[in-house]
DNA sequence: AGATACCAAGCAAGCGCTTGGTTTGTAAAT
DNA sequence: ATTTACAAACCAAGCGCTTGCTTGGTATCT
């Protein structure tokens, strides 16, 4: 199952926007002018523009500017929740799938989709009581797949401190790495950066 | 020294305003309004009516809204190098150093200057170009406290990874604490959750 | 022929900020 | 002790602009 398999399955049930479809390259570009300049500082022209149409046309595809918002945000946690349970499921030992759920977040934040996982970091406030609530549901079962995998690795002896703050420790400090990892410059890739992870805690 | 002492002298000083002062006032106010609403969402007339005066009115005391950003973030570092430069140089070992680092920034964070810490981290983007280069260049002087402890770590072959991701790694992981640490619930204090996050590292 | 996708125009509300004038605090001059 | 002077702090009103969103109509595709 590669990662495109992955996505083909999601699109397929409807479950996220086909990239080329007008609705998918909006919410591209929607991610993009979101992280860059803010929710709020973007306006539905701005969106317009960036996909080349009048501002009053968005209206036809979503009924208000904070439904593509939370559509950003949907679609996001429901691929990268199935890229996370694909790499998981491939790892042998709890050390390497470990390693497989830090590899495959950071390539969520930091790669293709890496716009959009912004967005759902510091946005979130952006979006209404109501919009939150889905999305928390959603992240749930992201979260279970972490747990279960610090949970096995904490009985084993393996790890020192409680899952569920080192689980909330990992969320920001790889979230973190979308305001200062750049592949391009100083030539850590990463899998380095995984690696430094992984060693920072001993593992 | 203690902590009030500290902050004391930075008033002497005109570093940072007096809390009890009208300017200390409205940047406190403006803190929690920026946490919690953002920026883009406080406007003007919340800000006044927080500290209950005509919106027109703050403009007698900032000349931009912008500048009472810039004033809470500014106001923030300076306090919080101070505060880690007098935890670093209190403590006996390196160890006893990175404890203390992440100890008083855990503070920072979730104490009283916690509203503050947050808008710095959420609300860069919010900042005018020439502001976030200001603001930057505070930043490193309260960057090499980190690092002149983690890389003496490091030489001594406690530390496994290198001193800058290690930096950073702890940035997100401590900022992020701001999100889900509420020391009433669950009865983790911030002694133990420093705890934690050593075990963490194996430290 | 009937939906789907779009445009051109603009409305109502809210925004940051300005303006002209009034009150309040302070301190020197009488 | 009272008056005078002056700046700092504030209010009431509103200007000009941008915002999210609506409306009525026109292409385009099946």
């Amino acid at each position: 199952m590669t990662q495109s398999h992955i996505l083909q399955a999601l699109i397929a049930e409807n479950l996220v926007s086909d990239p080329d479809s007008a609705r998918g390259r909006l919410l591209r570009e929607a991610a993009r002018l979101f992280r860059d300049k803010g929710y709020e500082r973007t306006t539905v022209r701005d969106l317009a523009a960036a996909v080349g149409i009048q501002s009053g046309s968005l209206f036809h595809h979503f009924r208000t500017k904070e439904e593509i918002l939370k559509a950003v945000m949907v679609e996001t946690i429901r691929l990268n929740t199935a890229l996370m349970q694909s790499a998981v499921d491939a790892a042998g030992s709890d050390r390497e799938k470990l390693r497989a759920l830090v590899r495959t977040e950071l390539e969520s934040i930091n790669g293709q989709t890496g716009e959009a996982m912004a967005v759902l970091v510091f946005e979130w406030r952006s979006l209404s009581e109501g919009s939150q609530a889905e999305v928390l549901a959603l992240r749930d079962i992201y979260e279970r797949l972490w747990l279960d995998v610090l949970q096995s690795l904490q009985k084993d002896g393996v790890l020192n401190a409680d899952p569920f703050i080192v689980r909330r420790m990992l969320t920001g400090a790889l979230s973190w790495t979308v305001t200062w990892y750049k592949p391009e410059r100083g030539g850590l890739t990463l899998d380095g950066l995984t690696d430094q992870i992984m060693a920072m805690m001993s593992l």
